[in-house]
DNA sequence: CACTCAACGCAACTAGATGTTGCGTTACGG
DNA sequence: CCGTAACGCAACATCTAGTTGCGTTGAGTG
């Protein structure tokens, strides 16, 4: 810690004030009302610093959400699938809700964006899988032959809902995801 | 009709022009990459005279949309609720396949595209609830509580997986919404 | 402590798009 | 045939992205 701020920060300091700099304003503005020297000005940076890192506005967004959703996605483990899925679904519903998932749910078609938010859908369809593979192991129900599938499916209502919609996701609504996605489930074995 | 092309339009046939190349425009780009000037080429017409019916290029979008959705929205009778609903989803999945669909879904958010949305979709719940409320009529089924919601669950997965996941809505996708709106339905009461 | 060099700020610039204005011209209605 | 409103056109102001050259600052090195 320096006793005085520094005038001006260097190297990694101003990576990271960039960056979020740049989350911020996306909150604020939307993902397509970014302005360059808002950027600056909320990283106290000047504006040729940030076209020294990025080439491009566009870019500059990509590097920013890549670098948030970088950070570990956590999901819960109640011992019991409808624990699970109630937090999951929670955590979904707070992601959409967030003003940057808004942004980042958003953003247009075509781009590179496009892509970003593929991954991010799989890479999360994924590791909830892994809610219903345990359950599966635990002997609440049969073998489920697709997870992803029906992760997809428990999230879409909720997303439409909030995104589309621009309504209220309320409890009644999570619930019902879940309820659906549990009924569908092939029985226990024994 | 004028034996020869007048070279300048005047009055409406000019608004239907603007109007019409403004959706080829969005269809083609995208709702954010319109260009005022493009629109104008495309139109025939100078950027000028598209100015002084229009304020700005968002209005221009929503006044161009608005008027396509005016367009009346056909609704299926095929004489089984499954039959309406096969129907239904399909025509969604074409209408959001569709580059202007497309675009329309992925409008900005905060802006007066949110409501014009929102009006998009309710409309269509509504008219799309007649087709439960028949199948009520009918005996196909007890009386459905809230049959727009029915609806909303019905189209989300297939508007998440188009829009959002930028997939493709296969045929078992459609008819795995469409079972499961069956399948939560109240059985028939006589 | 002094030297060095990369990182940063700053101001000026280009280029493209939006939106505006004034004026000439053209079509339609009486 | 004449007047007026609608249109085309060119020039303009403005805003933002992205670039460039140079001066300044700061952190590490001997």
């Amino acid at each position: 810690m320096t006793a005085t701020q520094p005038s001006h920060r260097r190297g990694r300091a101003v990576d990271d004030a960039i960056v979020a700099a740049t989350l911020a304003v996306i909150a604020e503005k939307g993902t397509f009302q970014i302005r360059i020297e808002d950027v600056a000005d909320h990283a106290g940076v000047n504006k040729t610093t940030i076209y020294r890192r990025h080439d491009s506005v566009e870019e500059l967004v990509l590097a920013s959400v890549l670098q948030r959703a970088a950070a570990g996605i956590p999901m819960p483990d109640t011992g019991t699938l409808r624990g699970d899925l109630d937090a999951l679904v929670q955590m979904v519903r707070a992601a959409l809700v967030d003003p940057l998932g808004r942004a980042l749910m958003q953003a247009s078609g075509g781009g590179p964006l496009d892509d970003l938010r593929r991954r991010y859908w799989a890479e999360r369809f994924e590791l909830a899988s892994g809610l219903i593979d345990r359950a599966v192991e635990r002997g609440e129900c049969g073998p489920v032959p697709n997870p992803a599938e029906r992760i997809e499916a428990l999230v879409a209502p909720i997303h439409f809902r909030i995104i589309q919609l621009a309504g209220e996701a309320d409890d009644a609504l999570l619930e019902a995801s879940v309820n659906r996605l549990l009924a569908e489930l092939p029985p226990a074995t024994g």
